[in-house]
Order: C-alpha cells, then structure tokens, then sequence
DNA sequence: AAAAACTGCTAAAACGTTTTAGCTAATGGC
DNA sequence: GCCATTAGCTAAAACGTTTTAGCAGTTTTT
C-alpha cells in the first residue's frame, strides 16, 4: 500500500517537458497543438512504461464533466431491472460513460436521496424510473442543468423525455388473446394505479374488455401495495377466484411470479382454469408448466433509445427537443392460456 | 441550464467567513476546531437555504478518497448477480459508500479493463468475481494500494480476501439427496471446470458419488463452455439421457434454466425421470412444476460480509489479515426429486 | 504585570488535471 | 534585411474542496 499512482508532473519530469505538453498529448489533442510527432511518441511511450492512469477525479474537476451516468431503478435484483441496467451499462460505455446506480424500492424519499447523492458525484446525466409521490423531488431536480431521461414509466406534471414500452397496447393485447381463448370473466392485478405504466396497463386491460360482448362488468382490477405482496394478495387471488373469474392478468413479473407460487401451493392447476397471462418476460415464464403467456416489454430498444437521448442532450442541449418515446413490445404465446 | 451549483465560496462570500471555516462546519468538524456554535449554526442554515450539495469530485481529488466501491460481476443481468448487486449497494451505504458496476462476461480483458476504469475513477475498493484466465490481470491490481476482496470465487495463485458460498458442501448436499431419493445414475452440468467454485461443485458432487454403493462410475460431469450454452447443451442433455442418467445435477441456475427448458420443449417430464436438482435459487425454480430442489447461496451472508471486510481493510490496513471465508447455503427440497 | 495558554478564526497550499495566453525561434514574403 | 507568420512549446490559472500553520485577541497563571 506504498506505491502512488503515476501523474502527467512525474511523467513531465522523467521527459524534461511540461505538464501541459503531457495532458495535450494523452488526452488526443496533439494535432490541434502542433506538437511534434516523435515527441509525443515519446510521452505515450513513457506514459506506458511508467503505467499512467489518469485520475478521472481530477480531470472531472477541471472539466466539469465525471463521465458518470446515474441510474436509478426501483429495485436491481429484480431481473426486469437487471436487464435495464445491463443494457444501459452497455450503451452507456459505446459513448465512454459508466454507470453508478441505486435501487429507490418504490420509495419517493429513497428516491430523493439517490438524485442527492447523485447530483453530488457530479453525474453527467440521470436515468430514472420514477416512483409514486416523487413530483415535488422530480421537479426539483428539472432546476439542475443536467439531462434527465426517465424509463419505463413517465410522470405527468413534470415535462421531460421519456422512454418505455407501450403498456397500454401490451395490455390491450394481452387481454384480446385471453377473450379469443374463449376465456369470459377475468381478474386483473396490479402493483399499483398511479404510476404510468400501471395506469397504461389497466386502460388497456379495460379497454380490451369493453370492446367484448361480456362487457366490462365481466372482469376486476385488484390493486396490491408494493410493499403488501406477502399478505394482500393470497386474499385477493381468492376472492377473485371465488367471483368465477376465469382467467388472470397480472400486470408484472413479480406479481405473477408470486401468485403463480400461491396458485401452485393451493394445488390450483393454471393453464386451463384459470388461463393466465402477464406482462414481462422473466426465465421463469419459460421453465413453468405450463409456459406463461406474456407482453415482453422491448427493454434494449427502451435503454439503447435513453442512453442515446442523453448523449444528444449532452452534446447539443440547445437544439434538443424533449419527447416522450413509446415503443411496442412482443406478444409471447405460451401455455398459460 | 444555467444555473451554477452553490459552492463553499458562495456561502462564505454571503456569511462573510473563509472558506475553510464553512468547510469544516459542513463537514462536521466545528467542535475540533472550535467553531463558534451561533457561528456554526448560521453556516448550516445558510447552506441549506443555498441548497448547497458538496462536489464529491473535488473532496475526492483532495482527500484521496472516492467513496466508491468498485463491483465486478459476470453479468449483472443474471438474477443470482443482481442479487448481488442489491446486497453490496445495501451494505455500501450503510458504511456511506457508492458502487459503480461493470459486467465481464466472464471475459478477462473486460475484467482488466473495467479494473482500469475502476482504477482510474479512483475507487476506494473493489468487490470482484474473477473470471478465467484473470491471474495476470488480478496479480497486476494487487500491486495496486487498494483493498480487494473477491467474491463468488476465488482464484489460486493471488492471495487475497474471499468470501464465497460453500460449494463443495452445497453439491455434496444435492447429490446426497439425489442417492437418497434412489437416484443411481447421475449426470452432472457446469460451466466450467477451471473456476474455483465450479471446480468445488465438481469434486462435491463426484464424493458424493464415490460415498455410494453404485459408485463414482455411475456419473458423468459435461462441461459446457459459457458462450456455447446455445449450442452445446442440447446434445450434452441427450447424450447422458442416452447414457441411462436417471437424474440431472446443475451446477448453477443459467445452466439448469436453459436445460429445463430444452427438456420441456422436447416433452421430457422432469421430476421423476430424470429427477434434478441444481445450484441457485431463481425465482423461476420455486414457479415450475415440478419445483426445482436447489441449494441457495447466502448470497446476503457473502455481500454483508465482503463490505465488512473491504470497510476493515480501509480503516485498519495495518492490522488487517486476510483470510478465505466460505459460507454454508441451505438446501431447498422441492419437486423437482 | 508579564508570560502562558486558549479561543476563534483566516490564509494559503495542495490534490491532478485542462486549457489558454503568450513566449521564442524558425520560416516565408517582399 | 525586415516584418509577418507559423511552429512548438511553457507557464500559470482554474476547478472546489480539505487541512494546517499561525495570527490576533482574550483569559488564565504566575
């Protein structure tokens, strides 16, 4: 725990050359400076030799720029999320940036303190996916002169770019392949009825619905707390069972996952009564017997799509021009239904 | 984006101060330095009525210190990583710490360079799961005068902190309940015969073979290679079917995902014949049918205490000693055997 | 009443870069 | 042979903190 790492002064030294000389060659700007070709030969040679690794700290300070990206999601060890992330770390370092990221586990003030933190690492740009009861703290940051871009979900009241999948048609979808089953009544649930994307989910879901001959009588919306899976929704699925509904959507990947488990624990075979559909696609959908049937959101075209706004806001903030960016995802037809 | 962040400058310009003085306020220092409290007080309203945030880049520059973690997985996209990554965020900011991330591939230029990356942002620490053929690499970042710990794995040759899961007892535990069930043939899967933790799993499984009556001739071990998950495990299935293989051992959970899912595609009823069990507890395991029955990794146990151990290294680095600790999982019997 | 100790603060250097103004020497044009 | 231009480099400021030596004034000790 000696050593220290090599400066641009140490390698100036060993060449008898200036500090500036060495910066201006390392960092690529030797043409524009006319330095002669052997010696910055030279430096990049030394730099070699001597080990150099710049200390991004520093250049940061004097650039005003980290080269960081903040991520923000609700929760990285769901797999929904890890798959964000991994397609954002990915684009993210084609245009020489990386990531830190924080899990906000749907909570506005976890939130905050994450966009704190972040803003204070001096992060070139923010990728969020909002929470319920964040406007206040989102509008707060839109004063910061930094990019942010939100994904999966977008939050009316503060104006912003936004990229996600298309909930509303994945809904819709997904709904319509459950009516043409033959399947008549059917309960849906939710994490949630205020966030975006739910909200998008629902609409579809009725919408499909209320196009039917049954009618939008024939189905239920069961909304369960975030932070209520374990003991609001055994309950829910029951009562919802109990109604004669025939098939279930679920609206994400963790409320199925976990219903499914209910449903297996009860001995209730899914697949034929009740027919299940859901969105997201994780490893389970396809090992379960039978396969779950699912919207499978378009999440690389989501990220590789945010990552590139930000590097346009980056580079040219005064000609930019926010949109919301809705992509459709894919319809993955299993066994379930 | 105009608007500048406050600095410390700014405060001390408005209060008519030094800079130093705010300084130490805000950074919690006023009693050492015997900060008047009325003064002390004006200085801390002051900045927050400025909404100052500290710019931990030039903290960082000055103290030497980032108070970021560096975290080198696989691929933070594989749900037993993610995980991984949840716990050491949760860790890391109890001790105030920041992770940035990076995923190899299993690739060990893309762990060298994201060590370089990691290096050059001038990371407190790094969390590291090795990969193969990384020796050079991680003996090279051992002259560097940060503290490592590895994770997952660990690696002959460079003698650092590990923690990781017991492997060995974990596979012994799995193909014991295997023979126990009355399975005699067994085949087993990895990834790889040349990580530690995979080489662990081998020799766990093969002792428990060789304890049986049947024997350490009753069992084959097919390697297939992590890039050729596609297109090798398919006929490495058939082929230990073929062989009489009444029951499946896998390694870890992308292995056993990927083959569950060929089995049921190829409508092989897994459960009774073949039976399997495998490593790593994805969620997808406890939704099929049958459950798979698995041995769980204290994935929580390993990350709490990785972050303990790079905190004792920063704190202590006198003192500090290193040491392999291995952690014992717990073995989850489902339906699956 | 002088010396010593303490209180409360400031000034300034330092961390490792980037960037620009400007210096000196060489070259070109006439 | 003189002025203008160009080539090739350097010096120094700046980014926003932290930290330490030390100053001036007050209080305590002798």
């Amino acid at each position: 725990m000696v050593r220290r790492q090599t400066k641009l002064a140490d390698i100036a030294r060993e060449l008898d050359v200036s500090v500036g000389l060495v910066s201006l060659v390392l960092s690529g700007k030797s043409k524009e400076n006319r330095i002669r070709d052997a010696k910055a030969q030279k430096v990049i040679l030394k730099a070699r030799e001597m080990g150099y690794q710049i200390n991004q700290l520093a250049r940061g300070l004097r650039t005003g720029r980290s080269g960081i990206i903040g991520l923000i999601v609700a929760d990285i060890a769901n797999p929904f999320f890890g798959k964000m992330a991994r397609f954002i770390e990915n684009e993210a370092s084609k245009i020489g940036y990386h990531v830190m990221f924080g899990s906000s586990d749907e909570n506005p003030d976890k939130l905050n303190s994450l966009i704190n933190i972040f803003l204070s690492r001096q992060v070139d740009a923010m990728l969020i996916v909002p929470v319920k009861n964040s406007l206040d703290y989102l509008l707060e940051l839109k004063k910061q002169p930094i990019p942010v871009v939100y994904i999966d979900r977008y939050c009316d009241g503060v104006d912003e770019d936004v990229c996600c999948a298309d909930n509303y048609d994945g809904a819709l979808q997904l709904t319509r392949h459950l009516l043409k089953k033959g399947y008549d009544k059917i309960g849906a649930f939710v994490l949630d009825d205020v966030l975006s994307n739910n909200i998008d989910r629902i609409k579809g879901f009725q919408a499909g619905m209320a196009d039917h001959p049954s009618g939008s009588n024939a189905c239920s919306v069961s909304v369960i707390g975030y932070d209520e899976l374990e003991s609001q929704l055994k309950p829910a699925l029951l009562k919802t069972l109990d109604k004669g509904c025939e098939a279930l959507f679920f609206a994400n990947n963790s409320i199925a996952l976990k219903s499914i488990q209910i449903l297996n624990e009860m001995g209730i075979a899914i697949g034929e009564d009740p027919g299940l559909v859901s969105f997201d696609n994780p490893d389970a959908f396809s090992v379960s017997t039978p396969g779950v049937t699912c919207y499978e959101q378009p999440i690389e075209l989501i990220c590789s799509r945010a990552v590139k706004t930000i590097y346009e806001k980056i580079e040219n903030s005064e000609e930019y021009v926010m949109e919301r960016r809705i992509y459709k995802g894919e319809l993955i037809i299993r066994n379930s239904c």
